[in-house]
DNA sequence: AATGGTAGACAGACTTGTCTGAATACCTCG
DNA sequence: CGAGGTATTCAGACAAGTCTGTCTACCATT
């Protein structure tokens, strides 16, 4: 087998997809060498337990995340226009996954019990998101400094927010007021 | 045995205190009666199912949190007051569960599969939520009618992002932010 | 020979739910 | 008050199925 359709990452993206759509507890290690097509000693041979197969799901989800908002959002002309398109991005990439919600999220809820890897590894996932609105807020030069942290948090309140919501009621509007949400937000500050 | 103590009531405590620390999923019946003290078949006979134990569940977290929280809100003096205080008292509220979160978000979480008896509950529970946010910002005078359910839209998307973000990062300064921008939204259309 | 894969039996622990059989509490009616 | 019937609770064995993970034995390609 060739590299792009190798047994690892077909066995990955099944687990993204039954992860997904029916939660970590709920899909069994059978489930998903059945769904995948592989032996079981396969998988066995390239993650050593069911969780390190998690830890690699929530890494893929995170790399396949980040690049494709990075794509989408580098296309705005300044850091307001980037924050925005963040949001609309979220958009597609939800209806993409079925209203699967935040995977980091999900993880951190299924599996609540602290120091583990997977635990451990969802929660630097969401503090990654966390750092990149700090960031793209920073950018944003009509917000005095002082104030730059408290937009930045409500941002990603609403950004989360938005997705549990998306998650919950399977559709797009709660991310929509979301984005809407946001833009009343930078538009009360460029008047005050 | 008294009604205060009874058997029913002590393994939903114990279901409860279980499911919020550990999840739904990873307790098993067999935890629930030895830490509650009570046979399995004592268990078995006032609920026919774990659903439907959960169910029983999610209902009695929805009564205590309605009971405290209408109690907390209603000290306040007018609406503006009363959604701040809706804030203040998430906050105690998920300090006395150790910040574990939501109970309906988390069992949407964990039991995707829509349709289902503990899902259908948790998707109203939800409901009441949004009504009851679209609710008192529609008392808020000071705000124009064709205004008012982006405003309750974006409290509600703060309220669980502040929740959720709590439980994730284990203290309350997401639930204060929220509420922060909360007096900052209306701030602004007080302004406008 | 080494590498990466297959098929599937198996171990051992765990899950929910049923059942037996007895004991206790409570409530109503005489 | 007392008796009888009903509702509730107990302890725990058991069924039937699930789960993760191990292992054996074999195959194909390099």
């Amino acid at each position: 087998m060739q590299a792009d359709t190798s047994v690892r990452e077909t066995i990955i993206s099944t687990a993204t997809r039954l992860f997904l759509s029916q939660g970590y507890n709920q899909t069994g290690i059978n489930q998903i060498i059945e769904e995948a097509g592989v032996a079981k000693a396969s998988l066995y041979y390239h993650f050593p337990s069911k969780e390190d197969l998690g830890v690699a799901y929530l890494r893929t989800r995170s790399e396949k995340w980040r690049a494709g908002r990075d794509g989408y959002v580098n296309e705005g002309k300044d850091a307001r226009e980037k924050l925005i398109r963040v949001f609309e991005y979220r958009c597609l990439w939800l209806e993409q996954s079925d209203y699967a919600g935040c995977s980091y999220t999900r993880i951190l809820t299924e599996l609540p019990q602290q120091g583990t890897k997977l635990n451990k590894q969802a929660v630097a996932n969401k503090e990654e998101q966390r750092l990149y609105f700090q960031d793209l807020v920073g950018q944003l030069d009509f917000i005095p400094d002082g104030r730059k942290n408290d937009v930045a948090n409500t941002v990603f309140l609403l950004f989360d927010g938005g997705t549990l919501q998306c998650q919950v009621y399977r559709n797009l509007q709660p991310m929509e007021n979301a984005r809407n949400a946001v833009m009343e937000l930078l538009r009360c500050h460029t008047k005050a």
